[in-house]
DNA sequence: CGTCGTGATATGTTAAAGCATATAACTAGG
DNA sequence: CCTAGTTATATGCTTTAACATATCACGACG
């Protein structure tokens, strides 16, 4: 075997996609079911694809993302640094700040504002 | 039929991110058949995805993307015009800027810095 | 005209997503 | 203990992405 050659495709979601939607959907309060029926997907296919058993179509990861008030963007190599930093920063604001800077909307919510 | 339920899953890839894809093949003067080689997939493929013929699985478009110098993230709904707009200026500097904000770097290329 | 490079189409096969259904494992709550 | 809700697994079927190969249409170029 060539070793270094090839190596390509992956056969599951990588798990920093797969661990963000499982928070977005429980943040929320749904069951696997719940979701699979606003996506129109079986729970067991949810189940599938959030243990890493399956790696969906595009679309149907579209599907996912949207429904969890997420967009799958092309963003070009040289901002991934940036965009991965903004939403850093937008789901856990005030990170490095003082206390008393953290912002005062809504911090008792099941979910964050924008996921309301 | 209830005419306004459901409407879901897409049929084929948005146009936007076809046209993407097509746009950054021939910027660097990749056939389909080159394209293919690079990712794994064989020339018909290829162009089945960039026709909208095909929707192709979340890590074939990744593959896709990657080669072609970009990555595929999940982007929270309120971070998306912002991103957007990352983009579009990153792809096209100094669009609504004065003559002498412009940057310096690379304008003069076929294709943006990041491409070569 | 013929040839070559490119892209689109067609046919057939294999593997896997998508779907339905049933059920086991586990966790509360009664 | 029993029940209900949730998640994971298993079986079987349908659809389709993925792959291989051949071919056609088109344009450029000699």
């Amino acid at each position: 075997m060539p070793s270094q050659l090839k190596a390509k495709r992956l056969n599951r979601l990588p798990d920093e996609l797969r661990s963000e939607l499982l928070a977005a959907r429980s943040k929320r309060g749904w069951s696997q079911a719940e979701l699979g029926k606003r996506v129109g997907l079986p729970q067991t296919h949810i189940s599938g694809i959030e243990t890493g058993k399956i790696v969906p179509r595009y679309d149907t990861l579209l599907d996912l993302v949207r429904v969890l008030d997420r967009d799958l963007l092309v963003v070009p190599r040289a901002l991934v640094p940036v965009v991965r930093a903004l939403i850093r920063d937008h789901q856990d604001p005030g990170r490095d700040l003082e206390d008393d800077d953290r912002p005062l909307y809504a911090i008792d919510e099941t979910e964050a504002p924008d996921e309301a």
